[in-house]
DNA sequence: CACTGATATATTTTT
DNA sequence: TATATCAGTG
């Protein structure tokens, strides 16, 4: 425990309107903060702080941060900061519904062992309500129609309210849609993501005296990224903090990127009419990036309506241009980035790229590779969304939830046993006469009229989950993991694929038995439920690439690296219907949160920006040419120098977006695609292999390459995903 | 029931 | 481009 005079000492490090809102702890308090203005720091030391003083027991306080990256960060700040970190409830809000619901769920009709399932098995699920209610897809388009069921759960509305709500032919359709949907969860005793708020609201609606337990137990409360809470969220703040009022929210409306997800922007600009006796903080200065940076993102996001009015101000001094570059294609353009990081002498670790959607790291990976340069890419496929993880992972979550339906059908014929699409209806069929779960069924495969040889299988199958079953108290995950991927063969089958695709296949699975047996080692002999829970919540954004320690160029999407921050940063792919995204053009409001979001992405930086675009890219197989974004129209052309050294250039004339590049300097970009007999190539599919021929086709150049694993292939050059080693 | 290949189709951001 | 779905065959 610190002294007082040690804790003034500490705070000494804080500007006074930060200190302001450290030490404003009773009542309710806004915390405007804008980007790069020492956020984080006043939430850990606010909570430090309190402890420290004596205000309140550790577990007292709830924190509530938008990721768990965030959560971690927050813990590791104040583990350095406290003695005693480990009861504090600092998560983000959906962990800390699972971890109410875990407790009290009972209360609602579900058990607590319930499964959390992700974005894609909602799809499926919601798939197959469709099929069941005889819907078009092409009318009821199902990612659509999920959009719609978790909109209405994030603005707290269940089945039950939507279906009075309904008004319209379609809308009822839906609410068809989302009773079946809510009642298939109900039955595999699953949640989805917004059911873990939504229920949450409900329990506490429904049980007072446990809210009651909670208000008295919460006596302090802080939310981080208030501008991307849902209403869901904002219901259950303000069920929380209503006895206490301590609520600290900390937010900046500048960056709110979220709305899609149905963050209401209107949570943080109202805050002070929800609590009247509020008293707001402005975080101000910036300690993040030179002058010339803040100028130029300022200059942009102001032409956003409804904004509160306010101007981040730095001590630090002008510093360097924003760089600007037009490439003649997205390749030239992903070379000129990886040019600059080559020819500027900085550590790679300083360097990011951010870019509007996935996709466009592609191109981008090439040439890195190519030009051996360490990166991370962020984001895309993550590890716990790969198949054989998911397949893994319904297996333990049938073993600890025998209800799931959802899961069961997943793996009952992965690895392949023979049981199909007729075999499962008949089952399905049998379940739903009888009111039995699936699991159930298998037992009494006769009665639902299988066949004998296929019954044997499902007989073994359901034996072998049952074996699992009782064993799984006596076994670590670990153990179980491992049971699991050998007792059912799925081991096996990928061995005997052979396949490159297989191998890492394998890979993978061993990583997740690594994984399964960290927690085994620090869970102090915490639950699978646990486990899965853990597993279900956590993005773990994944690192993809070569991996050198930390010495590597970060690519990422926008929304990704919010919260970080960087050297230098690159914003790429600055066109019109790219970013802005073509989603967004026809309506203000989602071009003021592109606008936003590139706000966002201009504040990561520290020292340099460059903005770049592409005068033409290929889309989706199609190429297509793009206007340069209204974005860079907006900045003040004396912000702005040229990265090919060309200041003759006019600026920011969209319909004159000539080439901005001399002819020698757009060279020295061209690529230099060549490929001889003897290189060394990795293709994604096939592995590494070795060039044995070149020819050419037509326009195409044609390459035989002999893989090791899979034997020889003959690959067009330019179409191939295939990369020098 | 499993596999293959052809065709269509949509393509953002994440707990 | 990458994936999903479907029809046809083994």
């Amino acid at each position: 425990m610190f002294s007082r005079l040690d804790i003034e000492e500490q705070l000494n490090c804080l500007n006074g309107v930060q200190k302001d809102a450290v030490c404003t702890t009773e009542g309710p308090l806004l915390i405007l903060a804008g980007a790069g203005s020492g956020k984080t720091r006043v939430l850990t030391y606010r909570i430090a702080y309190l402890i420290n003083m004596g205000e309140c027991l550790p577990d007292e306080i709830l924190a509530i941060t938008f990721t768990n990256k965030a959560a971690e960060e927050m813990k590791n700040r104040l583990r350095e900061l406290l003695h005693i970190p480990d009861k504090l409830w600092i998560s983000t809000f959906h962990a800390a519904g699972a971890r109410i619901l875990r407790s009290a769920i009972n209360n609602l009709g579900y058990e607590r062992n319930f499964n959390i399932i992700d974005t894609q098995d909602q799809l499926n699920l919601i798939k197959e309500c469709l099929r069941e209610q005889n819907l078009d897809f092409d009318i009821y388009h199902p990612r659509k129609v999920l959009s719609i069921i978790s909109k209405a759960k994030n603005e707290l509305e269940d089945e039950v309210s939507y279906e009075k709500n309904a008004r319209d032919f379609f809308a009822c359709k839906v609410s068809d849609v989302f009773i079946l949907y809510q009642k298939k969860l109900k039955e595999s005793n699953c949640l989805d993501f917004d059911d873990l708020l939504l229920l949450t609201v409900k329990l506490f609606q429904e049980k007072p005296e446990l809210l009651n337990y909670y208000q008295n137990q919460f006596r302090y409360i802080l939310v981080d990224e208030y501008q991307d809470t849902n209403m869901a969220q904002y219901v259950l703040v303000k069920m929380l903090a209503e006895k206490y009022r301590n609520l600290c929210v900390v937010g900046d409306d500048d960056q709110s990127i979220y709305q899609f997800r149905g963050a209401d922007i209107r949570n943080i600009l109202e805050f002070e009419k929800d609590y009247p006796e509020a008293k707001t903080v402005k975080l101000e200065e910036n300690y993040r990036s030179q002058r010339n940076i803040l100028e130029a993102a300022f200059h942009v996001v102001k032409n956003n309506s409804g904004r509160k009015e306010k101007r981040l101000w730095t001590r630090k001094s002008d510093g360097e241009k924003v760089y600007y570059f037009c490439g003649r294609d997205e390749r030239e353009e992903a070379r000129f980035v990886v040019d600059e990081i080559k020819s500027n002498q900085d550590k790679f670790e300083n360097f990011a790229v951010l870019y509007r959607t996935n996709a466009q790291s592609r191109v981008l990976e090439e040439i890195l590779v190519r030009e051996n340069i360490p990166y991370s890419l962020y984001g895309g496929i993550r590890f716990y969304e790969r198949m054989e993880i998911k397949d893994i992972l319904a297996y333990l979550k049938l073993v600890d939830n025998l209800n799931d339906n959802i899961s069961l059908k997943r793996i009952i014929n992965v690895p392949r046993r023979g049981i199909g699409k007729k075999t499962m209806e008949k089952l399905e069929n049998y379940a739903l006469s009888e009111g039995i779960t699936l699991f159930k069924a298998l037992q009494e495969s006769e009665k639902a009229g299988i066949s004998a040889g296929i019954r044997k299988k499902i007989d073994e199958f359901y034996h072998c989950i049952n074996n699992f079953y009782n064993m799984g108290e006596f076994l670590s995950v670990q153990e179980l993991v491992e049971k699991i991927i050998e007792d059912t063969g799925y081991l096996d089958a990928l061995e005997a694929e052979g396949t490159f695709e297989a191998r890492s296949r394998m890979e993978n699975i061993k990583e997740f038995v690594s994984a399964a047996q960290e927690f085994d080692v620090s869970g102090e002999g915490k639950s699978l439920t646990y486990f899965l829970t853990e597993v279900s919540l956590v993005s773990s954004m994944e690192v993809i690439g070569e991996t050198e320690e930390d010495k590597r160029v970060f690519c990422m999407t926008l929304h990704a690296a919010k919260g970080l921050e960087f050297s230098v940063v690159f914003i790429i792919g600055l066109e019109e219907t790219l970013f802005p995204h073509s989603f967004s053009l026809e309506n203000p409001e989602d071009l003021d949160e592109e606008r936003r979001l590139f706000y966002v992405g201009c504040t990561r930086a520290m020292n340099r920006l460059y903005l770049t675009h592409a005068r033409e890219r290929s889309f989706y197989g199609r190429r297509t040419s793009n206007l340069s974004s209204r974005f860079l129209e907006e900045i003040p052309e004396e912000l702005i120098g040229f990265a090919s050294g060309d200041k003759d250039k006019e600026w920011g004339k969209r319909e004159g977006a000539e080439p901005l590049l001399k002819k020698e300097d757009t060279e020295r970009f061209l690529e230099n695609e060549s490929w001889s007999v003897g290189d060394n190539v990795y293709h994604k599919k096939w592995g590494n292999g070795i060039i044995k021929k070149t020819g050419v086709s037509g326009e195409d150049q044609v390459l035989t390459v002999q893989f090791p694993e899979v034997g020889t292939k003959v690959i067009m050059a330019t179409y191939a995903p295939l990369k020098k080693v």
